[in-house]
DNA sequence: CTCACGATTAGA
DNA sequence: CTAATCGTGAGA
């Protein structure tokens, strides 16, 4: 994908990303993932942003980059966070990754997950969830920053484009925002067992 | 320096 | 439902 798309609107970019594939080239191997949920953070006006108000530190830096540059994050102390930097620079918003269908490097994946021996209903605990993903996918702080038009994490389109059809709801876990928890601005696959949540 | 707080997950 | 677990950042 090149770095004209992730220059669009956010909440476009959330529903095209459905479907696509991220990859990531590491030194363990490759692994790949078919992204089936997602969620857009709009930035400055958004109280569910870490970017809210203009709030800028170090360690949200990265979402202040161009669109198409990997900002993640540690979450609970134990858990990264992958997100897809949209718009132009210091506009900070951004496409948050929630659940991946895995495609290639299953096995990778096991390990990463601590799931060896996982198969039939454990398959499905792999990527079903944003701290899951990151783990099986190798992603971490390391990552955050990285220009996803570049050679080692980035987004491609499947070699056969399929008709989706797309859901929308609420963000999840976003209590402490007040207003914006009810706002619909994320995005699902509907019907694809790999997506976090189920209910609405 | 102190301390409350998570864009989560696994397990009871 | 709750505990786990710790870097971050706001405030003293």
């Amino acid at each position: 994908m090149d770095r004209s798309f992730y220059l669009k609107d956010t909440l476009q970019i959330a529903k095209d990303l459905l479907g696509k594939y991220l990859v990531h080239e590491s030194s363990e191997g490759r692994t790949v993932g078919r992204i089936v949920e997602t969620e857009g953070y709009l930035g400055v006006e958004d109280p569910a942003s870490h970017a809210y108000e203009g709030k800028r530190t170090e360690r949200t830096e990265d979402q202040y980059r161009s669109g198409g540059h990997a900002y993640v994050y540690l979450i609970y102390g134990m858990y990264h966070c992958f997100n897809v930097v949209t718009r132009g620079e210091d506009e900070p918003e951004s496409v948050f990754v929630r659940a991946l269908e895995p495609i290639e490097g299953k096995e990778l994946m096991k390990e990463r997950r601590g799931l060896k021996e996982a198969s039939g209903k454990k398959i499905l605990e792999l990527t079903d969830g944003p701290g899951k993903l990151c783990m099986a996918m190798g992603i971490d702080e390391e990552d955050s920053g990285k220009d996803l038009c570049g050679d080692e994490l980035y987004i491609v389109w499947p070699s056969r484009e399929e008709d989706l059809d797309i859901q929308t709801g609420k963000r999840i876990n976003i209590d402490y925002s007040r207003e914006a928890k009810k706002w619909p601005w994320r995005y699902y696959i509907e019907d694809n067992e790999y997506v976090s949540r189920k209910d609405r």
